[in-house]
DNA sequence: GCCGCGCACTAATGCGCTTGAGTTCGATCA
DNA sequence: TGATCGAACTCAAGCGCATTAGTGCGCGGC
């Protein structure tokens, strides 16, 4: 009877060896479904166990060389930038979901750049914090795959290409080629010979690799009005841009945002400078959001599951830590939903 | 020359402690700062063990009764319902900001409700893996800091009530009741009479206390024709329950959403229905962010500085941690910012 | 000149768990 | 019947750090 109610205390494997009356070892050996216990022991030491409300310290485990039982996820893009993006808390959700089955933590971070990014990896790793990391907007030239070959940390690319250099990651991604042919084919299908990609940051692999398909698909149709500008994927950058672009001579029929918040953001610029939209100018965004319905025209945009998409990357990290072979897997393209933002081009 | 990079060791204090000539517990005393080694031995250590790369296992430091130098975040909302909210990346971020100069890391996890919440806690607690946890979405009868409160574990509740029943929690809080009634005030002078606030979740502290302010104001005024409708925060909810309420015969002259999104899809919903705002019907967004000015008016919106607002979360966990007491502090009150969705209300 | 004291440092222990090296004992086989 | 083996356990060491109890030594005080 202290008054103060004394915080509970952990129970430890001694505790339950105590409890069950066999050594430390065999505590172990039943938990962890080892050899080395008969099925009555080990049903007795289970049930203490869970009585006990016995859970393995973490601390103790990744000391004695189990790991950490958590991964780790860095976002690294300026503050304001990752604002209204839906994108990255559908992608954590779906990564959660499943490392939350096999109780990994995922450790959390947001750095200001890849420099720092990478000073986070170094630091988890010699801290002992992670087992793995999922590596998010792979770049063009990345210092990072090399960084996780040298630590030797297991990790997952999300949306990046295939990259033969590095055989121990596995990388995760979808064809941002294959969609976006399958754009400038259906806004070629309206009659659109002037379109104008508003893409993201640039040196993001997707980034590149959406630009260089809408020039090869270009090129092929022999449009000669086809360009690409890239961005911060800020809605201030995607309207200027919108702007800029719609109040030159030739002004273009078709905008492709590289993302929902960008396009939002470009409608409302248009309709400032008197272009309605579908009439006068068609828009899509790579990237379907519940903003693309919140907005009058509804936007047309290229939609996929991220959920799911977080879920594959998540499975992969945790195959890669169980031992299993690196892998590039790919996801199902991104579907175009054509809603109301896109039309056929007007005649001149 | 084995051809295959071995992946690079960790050093350890013992390596520390053989390459400064010195005993590992110098080591020790010397990087925590503790008496027991001369300047002179202090500097030469830290220099090697800076060399090396060394940084502390967090494993071990957590085994020897250091904490895990990690706290943690639960986010239980349905998945869906977190989609577009800017809310939560921002509140995240500052957060990051002040843990990350700590080196303290963020275990970040999505439950599917309180209960799941709850026992999120109490693993990690017994997991060894955190030394503190922020607490979000305080609700008017919570579990959660009973829980806290018997795990001995180290809490800051962001967004409640100061709650006198346990104080060993710290509260951060901004007072809504202020800035519900600024609103009232607002457009009660805008000559404003028939106002329905499209609340949040039902049972949320804040929702609750917006909801009390609300009617409060309304009464003191001799305003019958106020009320608030509570919903799940989505678009969806916030666009129907604007459909229903404007549909009746006397509809509203001014709606006040608990969020940006739903504001913006009660925008776009009112118009669908031949509302103009602000002409016909005012709105105001309760929180701020770039959507209030992505869509065409305006909204006018209650704007604080939700960065800060972590950080601020963030500092008082530190300092919780660091065994200070625990306290309520107060984070300005939401400002409103009147843009071009607040008007006069239209004379019947 | 000896005692005691403080300083700089070392030795040893423990945190909770895993693991390889024993130990015991009953069943099996030549 | 004694050697052999395997199943079921126990022992003890070790992971990397913090911490408490020493240990050696120079120095001032009497």
């Amino acid at each position: 009877m202290t008054g103060k109610r004394s915080p509970a205390r952990r129970p430890t494997m001694k505790d339950i060896a105590r409890r069950a009356g066999v050594s430390e070892s065999a505590v172990s050996f039943a938990l962890n479904g080892r050899p080395g216990v008969s099925e009555v022991t080990r049903d007795r030491v289970r049930r203490v166990a869970e009585q006990l409300g016995w859970r393995p310290s973490t601390a103790a485990r990744a000391l004695s060389g189990e790991g950490a039982a958590t991964v780790g996820f860095v976002l690294a893009r300026p503050a304001d930038t990752l604002g209204v993006d839906s994108f990255f808390l559908q992608l954590v959700s779906g990564i959660q979901e499943v490392l939350a089955e096999r109780h990994l933590g995922l450790l959390f971070q947001i750095a200001q750049n890849i420099a720092d990014e990478c000073a986070v990896y170094r630091r988890w790793w010699a801290e002992h914090r992670v087992d793995g990391v999922l590596v998010v907007d792979p770049r063009t030239d990345d210092p990072r795959p090399d960084l996780l070959d040298e630590l030797g940390l297991p990790g997952v690319v999300i949306g990046g290409a295939p990259d033969a250099r590095h055989p121990g990651l596995t990388t995760v991604w979808a064809d941002d080629a294959g969609a976006m042919a399958a754009v400038v084919d259906e806004l070629y299908a309206l009659g659109h010979r002037r379109i104008v990609h508003i893409a993201g940051l640039a040196g993001l692999a997707h980034t590149e690799r959406r630009i260089r398909t809408l020039r090869a698909e270009a090129d092929r149709r022999g449009l000669t009005e086809v360009r690409s500008v890239t961005t911060d994927y800020s809605d201030a950058e995607g309207a200027a841009v919108t702007r800029r672009v719609l109040s030159g001579p030739t002004p273009p029929t078709a905008l492709v945002y590289d993302n929902d918040v960008m396009a939002v953001a470009g409608v409302a610029a248009a309709a400032g400078l008197g272009f309605s939209v579908p009439a006068d100018v068609s828009v899509v965004a790579w990237e379907d959001s519940a903003l693309c319905r919140m907005v009058k025209p509804w936007l047309s945009a290229l939609s996929r599951d991220t959920v799911e998409f977080g879920r594959t990357a998540a499975r992969e990290l945790t195959a890669l830590l169980d031992g299993g072979p690196a892998r590039t897997v790919q996801v199902p393209v991104p579907q175009l939903i054509g809603r109301e933002s896109t039309g056929p081009a007007r005649g001149d």
